[in-house]
DNA sequence: AAAATATGTAGTATAACTACTACGTCTATA
DNA sequence: TATAGACGTAGTAGTTATACTACATATTTT
């Protein structure tokens, strides 16, 4: 017997995810709660498999809820359903301990999918999330050349070193620079790469994986 | 008639992929090459909806092969199929053109979604892959205590700012304070994360996601 | 080969930043 | 109800970083 909580604040978003469950194979029993407070209180008295929760419920919606959950029933399994579709939401709350965020216009299939997903211990995100997902890892493909082909081996070296979060002076250091050497290559790497800030610089340097299968030389602090 | 070009050199796979795509609905027009030159040949004589592609293949095996492909082929889709397992290899691919990834180790039904999945258009990447990605923007939710949690109002402000990039001096006057005054928030905020420069404090940030949906005031610049 | 760039290097003057210290509210806490 | 922290704020003195500028040695390009 698998014993599901619903807890979303519309009546008929209920029936619906009711629906889809009883719709699973297996002994489901489901529970409806139709604020956060009940959520809480249902969770006290009875133990749960699996938590479909509104982020969008009176009550609260932020990631404390997961937290408050999770308190009360550490090995539950909570599948996040909202409204928003933003990536930004789906991660954090993925963070913070939910097992799945499913939007709630998904058609009926991704639903079972989501349920069946995190039932089985995994983690579910929707088909539109993981595109997003990737394409933060994946942006700007788009065949530029890579910016970062165009700097000089010292300056590489420096870049190297700047993304590391170390100080001019350290740098001049490890290199046996002046200080305003590595100044002048950092300006100069800035200029090429047309960034304003070491941290943009980390960014750039990430989005296109700098060295991390080029044969460029690494230099080791 | 959708046209698919298999590319891998051992047969059994060949045979077995083409199985997959046998099956599944739609006209499906198989061909089947050995090497990567193999497959170049065959693209510059026929068009190809899906390349199913192995990494693994004698005449390359690296990012560039993806290039070569689409440099041909633009508007093909590919799928590339490989015995490793690294998150890293799914990711460099999906970067550079690939439109899914799937492991050789996979069961067939995997195999059909990845296939429909990416011949929809969509990006494709495995449960194991997917997870790994999760848990990449999740690792570390070992519930400590979020370090950002004990950063005073004031104190969050400023390292908004600062994860921005913004020098001192700018927030300095965003926030109508002595630029002194914010270099103490910068050194207590160092202290409280554990940080010793911003790139970390960067990364840090990243992890916790931190002010993504609070209701923390975000100074605009 | 000559001219134009790119690269490795550094100085000077100036601007930005840090360390340390201080101090008046607030707020838990003994 | 003291009292110890936490918070918001800032100054001084000393460090560190930046903007320009410069120049010699490669590399390219014409």
């Amino acid at each position: 017997m698998i014993h599901v909580l619903i807890a979303d604040d519309h009546s008929i978003v209920r029936l619906g995810i009711k629906q889809i469950i009883c719709s699973l194979p297996g002994n489901m029993h489901v529970t409806e709660a139709k604020t956060f407070d009940e959520t809480i209180s249902f969770m006290e008295a009875q133990h749960f498999d699996l938590l479909i929760l509104d982020i969008n419920m009176p009550g609260g919606n932020n990631l404390q809820m997961i937290q408050a959950v999770k308190l009360r029933q550490p090995q539950i399994r909570i599948l996040i359903c909202s409204a928003y579709e933003e990536i930004m939401y789906a991660l954090g709350y993925l963070q913070t301990g939910a097992d799945g965020y499913i939007e709630k216009n998904s058609p009926d299939d991704d639903f079972k999918t989501a349920i069946n997903t995190v039932l089985a211990g995994e983690r579910y995100i929707s088909r539109a999330v993981r595109e997003q997902l990737i394409s933060k890892y994946t942006r700007q493909q788009d065949h530029r050349p890579n910016p970062f082909s165009v700097l000089s081996g010292r300056e590489v070296e420096v870049m190297n070193l700047l993304t590391k979060g170390l100080p001019l002076i350290k740098i001049a250091e490890i290199l046996h620079l002046q200080l305003t050497t590595v100044s002048t290559y950092k300006a100069r790497i800035f200029e090429k790469t047309g960034v304003k800030n070491v941290i943009a610089l980390v960014e750039k340097a990430q989005m296109y994986q700098v060295a991390s299968h080029s044969g460029e030389a690494v230099v080791k602090v």
